[in-house]
DNA sequence: GATGAATGAGAGTTCATTCAT
DNA sequence: CATGAATGAACTCTCATTCAT
């Protein structure tokens, strides 16, 4: 299996970081095979294509906030609580990795209609995990039970996305985790029962 | 003044509707020119670059959303209810104009970094308004007065564009404007003192 | 005839002044015309073409050099003493006007095969006009009477248009004027019997 | 080192071919390549850019002057006879290779600003080493120790291109090398002590 | 005579991908 | 496995010239 080789996620890494530093139409297959230090060819031995390199950044990285997540959705506590944690979990993440906030509010947007819609195939996976917490606060009472989950979902989704894009655009010059408690709580207020 | 001759709209609305059909990195020149029913070289005596056609399709349909809201504004009615107009004003407008409605959720975010700075800019005067109607709810009491306005901006801004952008991904096969008082409803509960 | 209207030579000197200032590549015609204070298709009322404009401003110009170059011719002097008047004659002429330098000795040669050529006919009723002087000077004893004519012509232009362009590209720097003597006493000790 | 591998000077000889026989203007770079049989792309693996075609052919093919020139100038015999082999190896040099002879008279002549200051850096070498002969001339006493030694090179060098150039616009009809004897007897009598 | 809006052909350069070594 | 030299398609913009007014 090709991923599990180290080579597969030093290109991988490496096209993250050419694609924050240079910006994704500057992003050259030639310049990411220099950045992970090996020729232009041997990309080709891990991925079909340009676009497969893409797709896997976004698949890989995407276990960053899944793998996390579901270990919060197995737990016992309250929708309200579980929605915190993957609020949190998700500004974490990407305070951590400034890198790849770029890459993923900015630059992978960029990309053409045909990559975006790959990228929503495995951003969907998130979002399936994001309405399981909505239903269960829905069956528990916590949340309003008339509520349209997928317009619940789009409010969710959309704040944090906003609120991220925003604060990469603003160069990360604050603290995005401590916004985490008040998007929860504004959030919270406009789905609860 | 060039933007009052009527070539300067005809080719606004050819390079709609050409991003719409081909997409953003499909639209050349060329075929704006061909759409709107002029010499490629004619496009140039209108416009600077291909650049300033985008901005220039981003300015003048922008105005579709400022100028009711403007008039929104002025009126006398609750901050909620001025909200509720905008959100169904935002949803109108796109529902009316389904190329335009593709070109500003999926197809001019493809543009480079320059480019998407500039539509920001634009951007940025409409989200000013929506400031107005927050400030205007704070301090009539409506709105909960210890949110965080920016924060409270991004939830609206954001779930709006979520929702549209779901909706053009769905290829428009729902009816959009019927979500606008759910919306409203949704997001006034989470913003309401 | 057209030549002898006055927007015949306005557009000329325009052709001079654009040439010198922007170069020849950066000389449109839509420059000369705005230049000359006349609409562009108005060019086209007086000249038939670009090249057409070029040559004409090389013809008019011409007459400068070769109408004093001819009155010289009917004098009676020593073929050097005439030698002596063609070659201070030349520096005179494009010492008074820089432009006319800049677009002679560097702009006009950056102009294609064809305009070369043309160029080159109307140069040579003014080499002919040397040639002239040189059998004179041999005929009369002055000369050496074993020289190639073409070969003396050679040297005496050349030398002259090195010169010259060697000024122009110093930026005028020098007086140009004042190297007439040194040149002539120099070709002179060449060609002499 | 590109320079060293064997395309480089394939692509070299393939513009001098292509400007000779279609004029600088027509010289496209898909032309050159088509020439040389290599794909467009290639040129640019070793070439910047169109211009540094240009250069480069200049530089390559000046040494065929300065090389043999260079070794003139460390031999023992009278500057006269430098200037003559030097005169003889310009001409020897040009009369060898047509296509290079119209190249260098006439096509690359008509290149913009920027690229004749270049061209004119490389020709600077040359002339440098020709005011090396005439110094030697002056200090030994065979030229004229008065002379002006800037109108001496702009005699000698303007003398022999207006010679070539003329040679090249009668389509190399006679022969050129045969000139060289006479050219230099004329120069050194303008220029004897 | 004069205008100037409109025309449309034409070329340098980049970069994802291949394949012989 | 790995290399990297070679490929070649694709697109914006300029500007000389025309012609309806």
């Amino acid at each position: 299996m090709k991923k599990d080789k180290p080579k597969y996620r030093i290109i991988i890494d490496a096209a993250v970081t050419v694609i924050a530093e240079n910006g994704y139409h500057q992003a050259q297959v030639s310049k990411i095979a220099k950045q992970a230090g090996v020729a232009d060819g041997t990309i080709y031995l891990y991925f079909k294509n340009k676009e497969d390199i893409l797709i896997s950044v976004f698949e890989e990285k995407m276990s960053l906030f899944t793998d996390k997540l579901m270990e919060i959705l197995e737990t016992e506590m309250p929708a309200s609580d579980k929605l915190k944690f993957m609020i949190e979990n998700h500004f974490d993440v990407l305070s951590a990795d400034r890198h790849l906030s770029i890459v993923t509010q900015l630059e992978l947007r960029q990309s053409n209609h045909d990559l975006r819609m790959k990228i929503n195939g495995v951003l969907k996976e998130y979002l399936v995990l994001l309405d399981v917490i909505l239903k269960e606060g829905m069956e528990s009472g916590e949340f309003d039970q008339d509520m349209d989950i997928r317009l619940a979902r789009q409010m969710v989704f959309g704040t944090m996305d906003e609120t991220i894009t925003t604060w990469v655009m603003n160069d990360h010059k604050y603290d995005l985790v401590r916004l985490a408690p008040k998007v929860h709580r504004m959030l919270m207020k406009g789905m609860r029962a």
